[in-house]
RNA sequence: GCACGCUUAGCUCAGUUGGUAGAGCAACCCGUUUACACCGGGUAGGUCGCAGGUUCGAGUCCUGCAGCGUGCACCA
C-alpha cells in the first residue's frame, strides 16, 4: 500500500497534480477521447454530448454561483465522458458591455479622479480591454481549480475575432430579413450610465411618492394628477376613457394655459381605451416624450412631442425658466408654482414602482431616442412566417426543448407572451460596435446606410464623408450566438456538425430571460434549429440565513478560500447535495467541513480495502445490491436529479458500505474481492461528483493504469 | 393586479410514481477494542403552516386560507 494512505487525505497536496495530469492526457478534448466497447469490441464514439460554458462576465472573480454552476457541468459532462459519449464542454468567457465598463469607470473615477470621456474612447478601452485580461486569467485559474474537465483548445470570448465575425453576420442577416431596424421611440435611459437599456435590465423598486392632484390652470375643466409635476411641462393633452361621461364633452377641444417657469401649455382633449377611469381623477396628463404609455396616445392621436429632459435628467430649454434645473428641483419648483396659483388640489402619498438601471441604480428617465431595435412581432419569411416570438414559444412548447424544473416553462411563455420588441443599441463603448455606417451631408443628414462590417468599399468611400454607427451592441446580443459562435459559425464547420445543437444548457435561473430566451432566438432564425436539447437552471446560493451573499453584508464565501480549506471535492459536494433544481441553496462553512470528512473516508475506506487480500468469489447478494445502486444512481443522473445521486452514493458508501459491510468481513479473507468489486465500481460512480479524490485513489489500485476520468461507467441495465 | 414557488426535528434542508417521517450541523451520554477521532456507538428532538376533500391509506394528490419569497405587469 502506498504511503500515502498512512496519513489523512491531503487535497491541497493533490489537486493541481492531479489536474495537470488530465490537462496533459488532452481527453478534456473530445477529438482525443480513446474508443469505447462496443458489441463488437473497441469502437469510435458515437453519440455526443455537448454543452457550452455560461461564459463568466470578465468583471472580477467567480463567486460560489459560478462554482456550482461548474459542478453540475462538470458532473454532467465526466458522466457522459464515462458513458462512451464524445464529450465537448466549451469554455469562454463574456466581455459583459454594461458590467465590466462600468466597473472600470469606477475604478478609474476613485483611482484617478477621471471620466471616461477625459480619457477619450481608444484609451479608455485600452484599459478596459487590460482589465478584461486580467479578469479573464484569474477566472481561468479558478475555473481550473475546481476541476472543471473543459476543453482549453477550444477556448472562446464573446469580443474575440471568430465572434465579431458572427456578431455582424448575424446582425447583416436580421437586418436583410427586417428584423432588426432603427426606429425613433421612447427608450429606457439610464442617466447615470449614459445608454439605453432593454426591458429586461430595468429593476422596478417599490418606493413612496406624492401624488399631485392640480389644473393647468384656472380655467381648465379638468384636473389631473400625477407623481412628475416636472413632466407636465411637456404635456401637449389630456386623455380620458372614451366612455367616461364626466369628460365626454370636453373631448376633442384644445386649451392654452400658462404653466410654471413662463411657459405655455397647448392641451387637447383626447379619449383614449388604455384611461382608467377610476384612477386619480380618471384623467391623464399626456407626455409624449416622456412616458411610454403617453408615446402610444400621443402617436394614436397625432400629439406633438414635446421633449423636457435630457440625457443627463435635467431640464430643456423647452422648460423656459426651470431650463437646466435638476428633475427632482424642477419637481419642487412646478409644485411651488401650482400651490402659488392656488392650482394644487390634493397631495397623497402612495406606493409607487420606479424603474431603476440593473446594472447602475439609476433612476430610468424614458426618453424618445433613435435606437436599433429587433423586431419580435415580424413573420419571418424563411422560417415559415413565424415571428421570432412564435419561434421563442414554439421552441419550449413543442417539447424540442425542455426546461427543468418544468415550472419555469410557464415563466417563459409568460415572458414571451409581454414581450416588446429588443433594443439593442448602447451609448457605451466598450463591445461590439454597430456594424452600420451612414454617408451624410454637411449638415449631418444621413443620405446612404449601408450595413456591412468593413466599412464602405473603395469606390463607395469616395462618394462622401461615411462614419460608423458609435453605439455598440447589447452584450445579450453576442451572447445570444454563443452556442453556435463558439463552435465555428458562419462557417459549415466539423464541430458545428457535430455538437450542436448542444445537449443541455445549465444556468442559472436569473438570466432565464436575458440569454436562453435570447439563445432561442437567434438559433431559431439564423440556424432554424434549437440551441440545445435541455435546459437545466440551477437556484442562487445564498448564506446559511439565506441571504444574498453581497460584499455590503459581508457575507461572502469566497470559493478559492474554501477550496484551499477543504478541497475542490468538498465544495463541489456542499454547492450539488441538497440543491434541486431551481431551487436557492443555502452553503455554510460547516456543510462543507462536512464533505471534507466525507473525502477522508473514502481514503481510509481504500486503505482498508488495499490491505485486504484479493481473494474470494464476489458476494451476489452485495454484488446485487450494490447494482442496484448503481442502476438508481444511473437513472438519477438520466433525470438530472444530481443531487439525489449525489447523496445516495454519500449514504451507501458511509452508512452501508463503511459502516455494514466492513466491518462484517473484518477477519474474514474471503470478502476480499467483494470489497474490491465494490470499492472500484463506486469510484467510478463518484468521479464525476469528487474528481480529484477518487482519480488520486484509482491511481494506487492495484492493476490500473489509466486515468479514472475516462474509465467507463458500470454497465447495469437501466 | 396576474403567475409561480416555499412552509417537514433547535438550524439548514432531503423525501423521485401516495404505503404509518430522514440527513447534515448543533445538543447530550459513552468509547481510543488498529481502515478512519477528518472516527465509532448511543440518546433526545417532529400533531410534515392551517382547514377541508379524494383514498383502505396523504408530507406526497385536489380545494380553500394564512405567512414568506420570486417573476411579470403597472396608475398617470
Amino acid at each position: 500500500m502506498p504511503d500515502k494512505f498512512l496519513k489523512p487525505y491531503d487535497a491541497s497536496a493533490t489537486e493541481a497534480a492531479i489536474y495537470k495530469k488530465w490537462q496533459d492526457s488532452g481527453y478534456f478534448n473530445p477529438d482525443n477521447l480513446p474508443p469505447i466497447d462496443t458489441a463488437e469490441g473497441k469502437g469510435e464514439r458515437t453519440e455526443t454530448f455537448s454543452i457550452v460554458l455560461p461564459p463568466p462576465n470578465v468583471t472580477g472573480t467567480l463567486h460560489l454561483g459560478h462554482a456550482a454552476m461548474l459542478a453540475v457541468e462538470d458532473i454532467l459532462v465526466r458522466y457522459k465522458r464515462m458513458r462512451g459519449f464524445k464529450t465537448l464542454w466549451l469554455p469562454g468567457t463574456d466581455h459583459a458591455a454594461i458590467a465590466t465598463q462600468s466597473k472600470v469607470e469606477k475604478d478609474i473615477q476613485k483611482a484617478e479622479g477621471k471620466n471616461r470621456h477625459d480619457l477619450g474612447r481608444e484609451e479608455f478601452l485600452k484599459r478596459v480591454t487590460q482589465f478584461a485580461k486580467e479578469s479573464h486569467d484569474t477566472i481561468v485559474n479558478q475555473v481550473r481549480r475546481m476541476g472543471a474537465s473543459v476543453d482549453w483548445s477550444r477556448e472562446a470570448y464573446t469580443l474575440d475575432e471568430p465572434r465579431r465575425r458572427a456578431v455582424f453576420e448575424a446582425f447583416k442577416r436580421m437586418f436583410d430579413a427586417g428584423l432588426i431596424y432603427r426606429g425613433h421611440r421612447i427608450v429606457n435611459w439610464d442617466p447615470k450610465g449614459q445608454t439605453v437599456i432593454s426591458d429586461d435590465e430595468t429593476v422596478y423598486e417599490e418606493r413612496e411618492a406624492k401624488l399631485y392632484t392640480f389644473k393647468y390652470s384656472k380655467d381648465f375643466p379638468i384636473s389631473i394628477a400625477t407623481t412628475r409635476p416636472e413632466t407636465k411641462l411637456g404635456d401637449t393633452a389630456v386623455a380620458v376613457h372614451p366612455g367616461d361621461a364626466r369628460y365626454q364633452g370636453f373631448v376633442g377641444q384644445t386649451f392654452t394655459a400658462p404653466f410654471a417657469g413662463g411657459t405655455t401649455l397647448t392641451i387637447k382633449i383626447v379619449a383614449d381605451e388604455s384611461v382608467d377611469p377610476t384612477f386619480g381623477t380618471g384623467a391623464l396628463g399626456v407626455t409624449p416624450a416622456h412616458s411610454h404609455q403617453d408615446w402610444e396616445i400621443a402617436q394614436k392621436n397625432d400629439l406633438p412631442l414635446v421633449q423636457v429632459i435630457n440625457e443627463y435628467a435635467r431640464m430643456t430649454k423647452a422648460a423656459g425658466g426651470l431650463a437646466d434645473k435638476k428633475v427632482l428641483e424642477a419637481r419642487e419648483a412646478v409644485v411651488a408654482w401650482l400651490r402659488a396659483q392656488g392650482l394644487l388640489e390634493k397631495e397623497d402619498v402612495i406606493k409607487q414602482n420606479i424603474a431603476t438601471a440593473e446594472r447602475t441604480g439609476g433612476i430610468i428617465e424614458p426618453l424618445p431616442k433613435l435606437q436599433w431595435f429587433i423586431d419580435v412581432n415580424q413573420p419571418v419569411a424563411a422560417r415559415g412566417n413565424k415571428s421570432l416570438k412564435e419561434l421563442m414559444r414554439e421552441a419550449v412548447a413543442s417539447g424540442s426543448i425542455t426546461i427543468t424544473p418544468d415550472r419555469f416553462e410557464k415563466i417563459y411563455y409568460h415572458w414571451i407572451d409581454n414581450l416588446r420588441d429588443w433594443c439593442i443599441s448602447r451609448q457605451i463603448w466598450f463591445g461590439h460596435q454597430i456594424p452600420v455606417w451612414y454617408r451624410k451631408d454637411e449638415k449631418g443628414n444621413v443620405l446612404e446606410t449601408l450595413v456591412n462590417a468593413a466599412g464602405p468599399s473603395s469606390a463607395k468611400a469616395t462618394e462622401g464623408t461615411w462614419e460608423q454607427d458609435p453605439d455598440t451592441l447589447d452584450t445579450w446580443f453576442s451572447s445570444g450566438l454563443w452556442t453556435f459562435s463558439t463552435l465555428g459559425w458562419p462557417e459549415e464547420t466539423p464541430d458545428l456538425k457535430t455538437f450542436h445543437p448542444t445537449s443541455v444548457l445549465e444556468t442559472g435561473y436569473d438570466i432565464l430571460f436575458f440569454w436562453v430566451a435570447r439563445m432561442i432566438l437567434m438559433s431559431e432564425f439564423l440556424l432554424g434549429e434549437v440551441p440545445f436539447k435541455n435546459v437545466y437552471l440551477h437556484g442562487l446560493v445564498r448564506d446559511e440565513k439565506g441571504r444574498k451573499m453581497s460584499k455590503s453584508l459581508g457575507n461572502i464565501i469566497d470559493p478559492l478560500v474554501m477550496t484551499e480549506k477543504y478541497g475542490a471535492d468538498a465544495v463541489r459536494l456542499s454547492l450539488i447535495m441538497g440543491a434541486a433544481p431551481g431551487n436557492d441553496s443555502k452553503l455554510s462553512e460547516d456543510r462543507i467541513r462536512g464533505y471534507k470528512n466525507f473525502a477522508n473516508k473514502i481514503w481510509n475506506i481504500t486503505r482498508f480495502v488495499l490491505s485486504q487480500e484479493r481473494v474470494g468469489e464476489i458476494k451476489p447478494e452485495l454484488k446485487d445490491e450494490f447494482d442496484a445502486l448503481a442502476r438508481d444512481v444511473t437513472k438519477d443522473m438520466e433525470e438530472y436529479r444530481i443531487y439525489m445521486a449525489a447523496e445516495k452514493l454519500y449514504h451507501y458508501l458511509w452508512d452501508r458500505f463503511a459502516a455494514q459491510i466492513i466491518e462484517e468481513s473484518k477477519g474474514k479473507p474471503e470478502y476480499g474481492e467483494t470489497l474490491y468489486y465494490i470499492l472500484e465500481n463506486s469510484l467510478k460512480l463518484l468521479h464525476p461528483f469528487m474528481p480529484f479524490v477518487t482519480e488520486e485513489i484509482w491511481s494506487s489500485m492495484p492493476g490500473k493504469s489509466g486515468l479514472l476520468m475516462i474509465e467507463e461507467w458500470p454497465k447495469i441495465s437501466v
